[in-house]
DNA sequence: CAGAAAATGATATATTATAACATTTCATCA
DNA sequence: TGATGAAATGTTATAATATATCATTTTCTG
């Protein structure tokens, strides 16, 4: 069985300054400006394992200081989603760092009930069933939602 | 290809009327009171073939008489999706009605995006796709969330 | 019919998200 | 290099979605 999650005692920090690469060259190649606000939600995504709210992430920003106010959230978050960077997971409301912003992808989202984790995957078994069901309904795919809900490994087992 | 939406001049308010026939008998079999607020809701929601918000369930409600409150609504629309008799499409925030009340299955929802239409798919491929990648990382699953976004075959020709 | 359980009504408020306009920051080039 | 226009952020207000809590009514059961 693989591992849904990283294995314990992987090292976080060092995920998320890879990830701060990797989005530093996306917002590169594509003109955009990776700004200091940008940057603080993208890396306050991708500290949590879980997905983030807006209004956490607001809450974040506030007690490093200044009151942040909810547009300047959510534009950030607008900035990082459409340029892939993060995924917004529907069915909490919330926000979760993309693993491969670099490739074009449809992903997919297992979020454990118990312990919040989220985690996403890209298989191209779902994929392609998604793809070929379009296809067979003539229908053509702008964006797609797969969102897994129950027990990881972890909290099934434990 | 096979069609996703009924062809024109399918006798809708039939549908409506074989669907309530169904919600009767699941609730009769769950011994679940199918009470007339919910059964408003329920045709209300059959009667659309976009998916229909909770707010705009209580403009109907409520023009058809004394004001309806948001809590009479949210009530309704547990009862029903908890009994599978209605699905809520979580890219929406919005309701939808289930074709097949009777039988447990792992839905996928077709939305375009140009007329608003939404279609229940029961794809066994997808189905079994998410079924195999949950197994393959020792997932337990609660729920799933598949939504396809895009335009829907007389949307993308016309 | 009494009493309990279920459903709904009513009020208030929490949570999530956006509209609109003001100000600041930043890249560009004259 | 500093004027200028575009992009980003700040600010205020409000829209849209959802739930908690307690009161009342309806329905089931004995």
């Amino acid at each position: 069985m693989s591992d849904l999650f990283p294995k314990k005692g992987h090292d976080h920090d060092r995920c998320v300054n890879s990830a701060l690469k990797q989005a530093e060259k996306v917002c590169m190649e594509e003109n955009a400006r990776f700004t200091d606000m940008r940057r603080k939600v993208f890396t306050l995504i991708w500290q949590s394992h879980k997905a983030v709210t807006a209004y956490e992430l607001l809450d974040a920003l506030t007690s490093e200081g200044q009151r942040v106010q909810p547009p300047t959230v959510y534009r950030a978050l607008e900035f990082l989603t459409d340029l892939g960077l993060v995924h917004r997971i529907e069915s909490l409301n919330a926000y979760f760092g993309c693993d491969r912003p670099d490739c074009e992808h449809l992903g997919q989202y297992f979020i454990c009930t118990q312990c919040g984790r989220v985690a996403e995957a890209v298989n191209e078994d779902m994929s392609n069933a998604v793809l070929k069901a379009a296809a067979q309904v003539g229908f053509s795919i702008q964006a797609t939602t797969v969102e897994i809900k129950g027990l990881c490994h972890d909290c099934a087992t434990h």
